[in-house]
DNA sequence: AGGTATTCACATGAAACTATTCTCTGAGTTAGG
DNA sequence: TAACTCAGAGAATAGTTTCATGTGAATACCTGT
């Protein structure tokens, strides 16, 4: 038997560290939802007049992320469903992420993906989109019933397309003879309703409701219900949970990077085959978490944003910062140089400001007097992902040196 | 010295273009009656 | 004549280019002392 055969054998024998690995993963609806009392009050007062078949308030609910506004409108949405179904009322709901790419980040896709959910399919493209709004209403329409449409990261989908389809969602109900249909939005901006056409503000923001972070007891409190499921009884070390907490509550009291981050340290432990999750597995699972998030945003990148980046690693070591004419220059020497297209700069600046977004970069907007106005630009990750980076775009384009 | 005006090197915005994927429609073609 | 095929028109979308306009402060250029 060889190594890898034993290998197995060990594995099978460890015995895992996790009682339910599920309960740390971002799906996971607890039984209850500590902190959230009264919002949960609220959302469900708010929503209850559903169940009569009486249309609700449009509700738009604010909060950073993982303050819980998902997780507290699914757990309210559960068990409206359950008093529904066991009370034979005709209430659906629906829950979209304007967010995820390719499923409802367009008003035609978000159209068709309620569509979808209706049990009908639609082509992806070739159809007008006021077709496809037909197929929708006369769907809504068929029968009686009472629709609770949740459009989480509402703030996207706007950003990208505009206010128009918000307009469109809030005017459906004047246009349905039997269905009624209630808006849920939720946003991660707090002043996302401010610059948003004053008639579909005042209709979609009927009521609102904020999420405050949490602070780092609380996240404590949080970690340590999740743990006790997930885990073993005295798998974690005294400390990590409230280091882990600090964490998270050093960024803005965001719960799910707090369990995220607990989950992987748990799984760092356990690879290594300790027994224990203690402080240092944490600040492995850190520094994975980190680099794991920049570098599955990089691979996912098109070539030429992938060039670009190189060329910014190029200059990186050379000098702190650097202005978008220099990283210009380097990008088009390196396109000589792999004969691919070159973009304009104005496409390169705008790629400067998504690499900034995804905080790959740190980029700001300085003006050098006369020697005029730029980005100034300095890399956000520390050297060792660098490499990393650096080898992983020397493979994926194919270029040395 | 103090105050304006210029000027640089981009940023930022809007519109238009390109390529790809997909539907729908109607003309032309084919096979069977 | 019904069924089938296939090209062309029209849509949606992502990625980009083109054109136009904006911008903050270091310098150049005045001005009056």
């Amino acid at each position: 038997m060889l190594k890898i055969g034993k290998f197995f054998e060990n594995f099978l024998k460890q015995d895992s560290l996790f009682l339910d690995k599920s309960v740390l993963l971002s799906s996971y609806v607890p039984e209850e939802i500590i902190f959230r009392e009264e919002q949960l009050q609220e959302v469900a007062n708010i929503l209850a007049p559903a169940l009569k078949i009486e249309k609700p308030s449009n509700l738009f609910i604010y909060g950073k992320t993982g303050t819980g506004k998902t997780l507290s409108v699914r757990y309210i949405l559960k068990y409206m469903h359950d008093t529904a179904t066991s009370n034979n009322i005709n209430l659906k709901s629906i829950y979209l992420n304007c967010k995820l790419k390719r499923v409802a980040d367009t008003e035609y896709r978000l159209i068709a993906q309620l569509i979808k959910e209706f049990g009908q399919e639609v082509p992806a493209t070739g159809l007008p989109t006021d077709e496809i709004y037909n197929i929708f209403y006369s769907l809504l329409d068929k029968e009686k019933q009472m629709i609770l449409l949740v459009l989480d990261e509402i703030d996207q989908l706007a950003k990208k397309i505009g206010d128009e389809i918000l307009y469109n969602l809030t005017r459906i109900n004047s246009e349905l003879k039997n269905s009624q249909i209630c808006l849920i939005g939720i946003s991660n901006n707090l002043v996302f309703s401010e610059n948003l056409d004053p008639r579909v503000k005042s209709s979609l923001s009927e009521e609102e409701i904020v999420f405050p972070p949490y602070n780092a007891l609380q996240i404590q409190d949080i970690l340590r219900k999740r743990a006790n499921i997930a885990f073993k009884k005295d798998a974690i070390e005294p400390g990590v949970i409230e280091k882990c907490s600090a964490y998270a509550a050093r960024e803005h009291g965001d719960a799910r990077r707090a369990i995220n981050l607990l989950r992987v340290a748990a799984e760092i432990a356990e690879r290594s085959g300790s027994t224990i999750i203690s402080i240092c597995h944490l600040d492995e699972a850190e520094q994975k978490v980190e680099s794991d998030k920049i570098i599955n945003s990089i691979i996912n990148q098109p070539k030429q944003f992938q060039l670009i980046l190189y060329s910014i690693l190029l200059i990186s070591p050379q000098k702190k910062f650097f202005f978008t004419g220099e990283i210009y220059d380097v990008y088009i020497s390196l396109c000589k140089q792999s004969k691919l297209n070159v973009l304009t700069q104005r496409r390169v600046s705008d790629i400067l400001a998504e690499f900034d977004m995804l905080g790959i970069i740190k980029a700001k907007i300085i003006s050098k007097g006369r020697y005029g106005r730029t980005r100034e630009i300095a890399l956000s990750v520390d050297d060792n992902i660098n490499l990393k980076i650096k080898e992983l775009l020397e493979k994926s384009l194919h270029l040395s040196n």
